[in-house]
DNA sequence: ATTGCGAATGACAGCGCTAACATATGGCGA
DNA sequence: TCGCCATATGTTAGCGCTGTCATTCGCAAT
């Protein structure tokens, strides 16, 4: 109370030491009704709320024993500090939207871990929305996270729409968009060049001596991508067309794509759950062997690099991305506003037994 | 500007009709310097700016022509509503705050998916931390989203320190466990038995015959509920003490587990991801066979029901969880408040070729 | 003694929005 | 004609913080 009695000196407003009376009151019988705010701690502490706010945010700047006393109060009180109020008078929320087309079964988790875990030791939380590969929906989370006034947004691949990029552009926040090397990118970027993977799995195969290439996987603008760096290289060194093979998202699909996929001796699958799928289907038409790669009749090529397809028998091969480098850079990116703002995290082709 | 001239009938405040003409410039110059408010709209199509809110939350309130007007002023604007204001002003966030050991790689990515396809079409926002299985930065991110005031917090398993648990209670919001059935919930719990699951593995292995069990994978809670649940079980029906291997969360070290579990024939891995890399590591020993279970060597039972498990031969037994279920059964909890909170989504031994 | 300065603390206004309560306006039945 | 209600819109007062200045106080330099 002593304390209390000597801040009360440099108050004027009645109305101010009238409501104070009530207050107290109100933190005495400890009522667990409302959250306690930052001036319920001030007052108990006896101090001004600034001061509170400066233990929490800026401790240096207040004396010890202040500190010592406002850190009592609040641990009593058990002062939760309300960011959302906190955001609007600093105009910063200390939060960053992250928008990915799927989380689950997805390689792009690691994306999501991977900006997670560079972003939350600094404070920033993550807002997460699925756009699930429909362009109407991503306007609608992009809107939705923008509300939010996120410090930056990540997103997987580039808006679908061309609202989607408007949207972004106004928002006059860094936009890092993903797993792409957008020719016009909104800000910046940190992929790597699908159709130069796709070229290269070509490449791989031509020198392997198969003549009849196919794709599998999805028509998102990925894996299109992907498909004609593949298509291209392969025309370009006077192979047959290739086929191409869109299938459902889910990866059982791919089990039965070889009965559709006749005469074809190498297999480009634009994730490594479709390249695993794809394989059980090999294996129960007596096509799969788990010997080295020359021996396998149909070569069979994934993207992602999951830990399994390094497991399984035979051993995967497929073009390596680095999901969490992406999710990394990505992070740092919209941290720093300066210096490089393209970068290509590149990819490798891993080659196993597969093909 | 009749209709702005009409509004401004009203205006008796010299300080606001003397900003008001500033700020008509900054529109009619068309600034992007600053995100337009609530009110630059409302001043833009001459209405008060609680019209403009209600145009956005509660249109049927609205005449038609005023709405219209509205629409236009916000579409001119490239207006976009500023939800941590909205938040503080009605003390709703819409957000719920989401908490996961980890979503590389994992199960729980599904959870996180099936909870925010039900949330998001809403108008709740996700936001994601990660705790990597780290109880002091669990705590963190638990205080991290609690201070931004979320309307729910949805976690996979409990707290692992009593501060986190206090937190949490303390906050009087919707809580939902998942992932287990805690016997002292916080609040509500969406899970499986993972003792039962344990139970009902081994109870599987002994009908078939095995009798050096052995259970490979994490010590996280649940983890070690199931190992409990094994080997209880097995206790019980006589067999010999089984074994139990620690592994790293990343499956590679499966692989070389077989070596320290001589004479073991059935193996209950805690999740798909080591029971294949197990399987890998039993192929380089010749013990797998592509026949059935009955014909393997050494029996082996994962958990969580990749896809791929289906897709790998031979195909692997496994435990299923429904992690999507478990996330939109979350997502039901944190909406209504009464009714059931406690909801057990079971899990079904799923059988298949390898053990 | 005066000035200046750094350290510690506080007053005040306002971030952009919404809840709660007015206030017009125009039928419409009594 | 007079309430009376429904519809449409507006005014006011914050939400719980923080930015931006004060202000106070001791103490060293002049």
């Amino acid at each position: 109370m002593l304390a209390l009695s000597l801040w009360m000196r440099n108050l004027e407003s009645c109305r101010f030491t009238a409501t104070m009376g009530s207050e107290l009151t109100e933190t005495e019988t400890s009522s667990d009704e409302v959250a306690p705010t930052l001036s319920a701690v001030a007052k108990r502490a006896g101090v001004s709320s600034i001061t509170v706010s400066r233990v929490v945010r800026l401790p240096d700047l207040v004396a010890p024993e202040t500190r010592a006393r406002v850190e009592k109060a609040m641990r009593e009180l058990g002062y939760v500090p309300n960011l959302v109020a906190g955001a609007l008078a600093s105009a910063k929320t200390n939060s960053v939207g992250v928008l990915v087309p799927t989380i689950a079964n997805s390689i792009f988790a690691d994306t999501v871990q991977g900006l997670s875990d560079k972003l939350e030791p600094l404070g920033y939380s993550v807002i997460l929305a699925q756009s699930r590969y429909d362009a109407a929906r991503e306007d609608r989370m992009l809107a939705a996270l923008l509300s939010r006034r996120p410090e930056a947004i990540i997103m997987v691949g580039s808006p679908a729409t061309e609202d989607g990029k408007r949207l972004l552009r106004h928002a006059r926040i860094p936009i890092v968009e993903t797993w792409e090397l957008p020719i016009d990118p909104i800000d910046a970027v940190a992929g790597f060049d699908n159709y130069e993977a796709g070229a290269a799995v070509a490449r791989h195969f031509i020198a392997q001596g198969r003549q009849h290439l196919a794709f599998i996987g999805g028509d998102d603008p990925r894996g299109t991508r992907r498909w004609l760096g593949f298509q291209d290289h392969a025309l370009a060194c006077g192979l047959h067309q290739p086929r191409r093979l869109i299938l459902e998202r889910n990866a059982s699909g791919s089990v039965a794509a070889h009965a559709n996929l006749p005469g074809v001796d190498a297999v480009f699958a634009a994730n490594d759950a479709h390249a695993i799928g794809f394989m059980a289907g090999l294996r129960k038409a007596g096509l799969l062997r788990d010997g080295p790669a020359a021996a396998q009749p149909v070569a069979v090529v994934g993207l992602g690099d999951l830990e399994m397809g390094r497991l399984i028998s035979p051993s995967l091969s497929t073009i390596s991305v680095h999901g969490d480098a992406i999710g990394r850079t990505a992070a740092t990116l919209t941290l720093e506003r300066g210096g490089q703002r393209r970068i290509d995290l590149g990819f490798e082709l891993v080659l196993r037994d597969s093909g």
